[in-house]
DNA sequence: TTATTAAAAGAACGAACGTTCATTTAATTG
DNA sequence: CAATTAAATGAACGTTCGTTCTTTTAATAA
């Protein structure tokens, strides 16, 4: 046979990513093949090179849509007037809402960062990074306006991103707390993590 | 060929595990193939099956091992008599000063699980869970003596471990801040975000 | 309406995969 | 010291891998 009725390429390209995405949370990229990827998106393997010129390219502009969504996602956020204490709940229950319902794509871009080479890693890094820095810059602000108690800026934001990332490991939508239960949780388990005193005692 | 002068089955299986170790945790179980194995131990791709009936068997008993070895070296810490606060500082720093050189094992217990076929990934999944248990039954006491201030024992040792976890993916050895410092801090960190109040206004 | 391009199929490529096997030799046992 | 076992080699097994190529057909442009 050839090309089938009613194809588009660009629709084709959208579906090998979205098909892809599971493949690779479940099984690795190494583990993964073209032709496992071309079954599920209903198609030859051969044909996925008329999208994509190799595996790779797949992997990189998976972790890249997902980071620069993640990225856009929280500018979209308005954080203007806060103070550091508010802008972390926010950041916290916007991890939260955004990660929650694309697991695998957080999974991936935590995963998979081995899996790609030079060039494909730098890129993912950097905007990896630039992600780190929203957190750092959230706790350094606290630290200035002293809302924040911490030791240092760096390990604080490590540790809360940790913490963070670690939600979807457990987390289960039919699971004993609701969405919302947990980012209640969450904001207080790490505003006092940073030393912020919610009661007003010690801090403004 | 065949066997080398001075081979012992031992200590060739040992090999086996310690440099595949740092194989998979760089490239991935799937991406490691049986003969790249080989050439790290300096043996012929055959010859591993004399001591493993499979790569998957490799993987297993590596995670097992490591599991293993964790849950031990923690029931070797005395933490008797000690009240909650001083049992979750002494895990603190048990759990980063005991992976910090473990990196790679840590790295691919975590990352690999889904790489066990169901009988190993059971297997190490209560040993990962046992561990688990350890924090939360700590939160827990510490909540029952009032000494913490928690809303969710169960989330908030997840978020503790998640933090720990993390630990590994940014520590350096050469880096800015020693272990130590690191342990402290996250002591500090830790102890805050379970509501545990170190100058003891609030709490006894 | 014809020519071109885009998107698919399906066969084929060499390379690499996990594993098996016959064989050889060192170490161990009786 | 002879017999057995353990530990290695290196070739080979059938599969599957990522990728390429030719061919066919649908969509689009001229």
């Amino acid at each position: 046979m050839a090309r089938i009725k009613g194809s588009v390429g660009s629709q084709t390209k959208a579906c090998i990513l979205e098909k892809t995405l599971p493949l690779i949370a479940q099984f690795g990229y190494a583990a993964v093949s073209m032709r496992m990827i071309a079954d599920a998106v209903g198609v030859n393997a051969g044909a996925l090179y008329n999208h994509f010129p190799s595996k790779q390219h797949i992997l990189v502009l998976m972790m890249s849509d997902h980071m620069d969504g993640l990225l856009a996602a929280w500018t979209d956020v308005d954080t203007k007037g806060m103070t550091p204490a508010e802008r972390l709940e926010s950041f916290v229950r916007f991890h939260i809402s955004y990660n929650i319902t694309r697991a695998d794509d957080v999974f991936i871009s935590f995963m998979e960062l081995r899996s790609l080479e030079p060039e494909g890693h730098k890129r993912i890094e950097q905007k990896r990074s630039a992600y780190e820095d929203v957190v750092r810059k959230i706790i350094r602000e606290g630290q200035e306006t002293g809302q924040f108690n911490v030791e240092d800026a760096h390990v604080a934001a490590m540790s809360v991103l940790g913490s963070l990332i670690g939600v979807n490991t457990w987390y289960r939508a039919k699971g004993r707390l609701s969405k919302e239960k947990i980012e209640d949780y969450y904001v207080a388990i790490l505003l006092r993590s940073v030393g912020y005193d919610a009661e007003g005692k010690t801090n403004v």
